[in-house]
DNA sequence: CTTCAGATTATCT
DNA sequence: GATAATCTGAAGT
């Protein structure tokens, strides 16, 4: 706790904006590789909350391990609403963020590096929550419109994406839905590694312990 | 109404 | 690596 990465700013500068429906509404793996890199702020009465998100996971259609599987529930609302809705779901005592893509499909926000003068440790999804300020009050806010909440586009490129099976489930495990920037400090436990997953190969299941 | 597993994390061996 | 904490949503009776 307390670190902050040196992020080797000014090289390669874009200039940034903020995401809208364009960018929500495409294939969920696609927004969830998109979003690498790219900047969630969070506004609240003492200034603006920053992180730049490192790593996501992806809810697709058809997902057994996705909240949506079963169709509509009061918890899993905001999973059907418009493109860039706010999903945030407590488990566990900790509140976790998803961005909604297409219909029932989301993507899940699992860590982050922090940008605010504010320490912190934002590598895990409910972690990140805390350190934005991010709550089930946000619950079915819009990140394209909010004036509290925000995605803005990637200031550098991200280096290369590594990808692996998602952290946490019982169900869906072989499925490749997790991304992050390969070598990032703040991605979260278990660490993926590059060359470690073949994207096109499904790895067998495992009885104990994952990855 | 009751049961039960869970998109986590802190802490221990 | 393993487990407890701690409680809610959703499915079952």
């Amino acid at each position: 706790m307390g670190r902050r990465s040196v992020t080797g700013e000014s090289s390669s500068r874009r200039r940034t904006r903020r995401l809208g429906r364009p960018f929500f509404d495409r294939p969920t793996v696609t927004v969830a590789r998109a979003l690498l890199g790219s900047e969630l702020r969070v506004r609240d009465a003492d200034g603006v909350r920053r992180a730049r998100i490192v790593e996501t996971e992806a809810y697709v259609a058809n997902d057994p391990a996705s909240h949506a599987y079963r169709g509509p529930t009061p918890r899993n609302r905001s999973m059907f609403e418009a493109p860039g809705t706010l999903y945030v779901y407590r488990i566990h005592q900790v509140d976790c963020a998803n961005l909604v893509t297409r219909r029932g499909e989301a993507v899940l926000l699992r860590s982050g590096e922090p940008l605010s003068p504010q320490e912190g440790n934002p590598s895990g999804p409910g972690r990140l929550c805390r350190y934005l300020g991010l709550g089930l009050a946000d619950d079915g806010a819009n990140a394209r419109r909010s004036r509290r909440v925000g995605v803005w586009s990637r200031a550098r490129r991200p280096g290369r994406i590594v990808v692996g099976p998602r952290v946490g489930l019982s169900r869906a495990r072989a499925r490749l839905l997790r991304f992050a920037i390969d070598g990032d400090p703040w991605v979260s436990a278990p660490r993926l590694r590059s060359g470690s997953v073949r994207r096109d190969l499904i790895p067998p299941r495992r009885r104990t312990s994952a990855v």
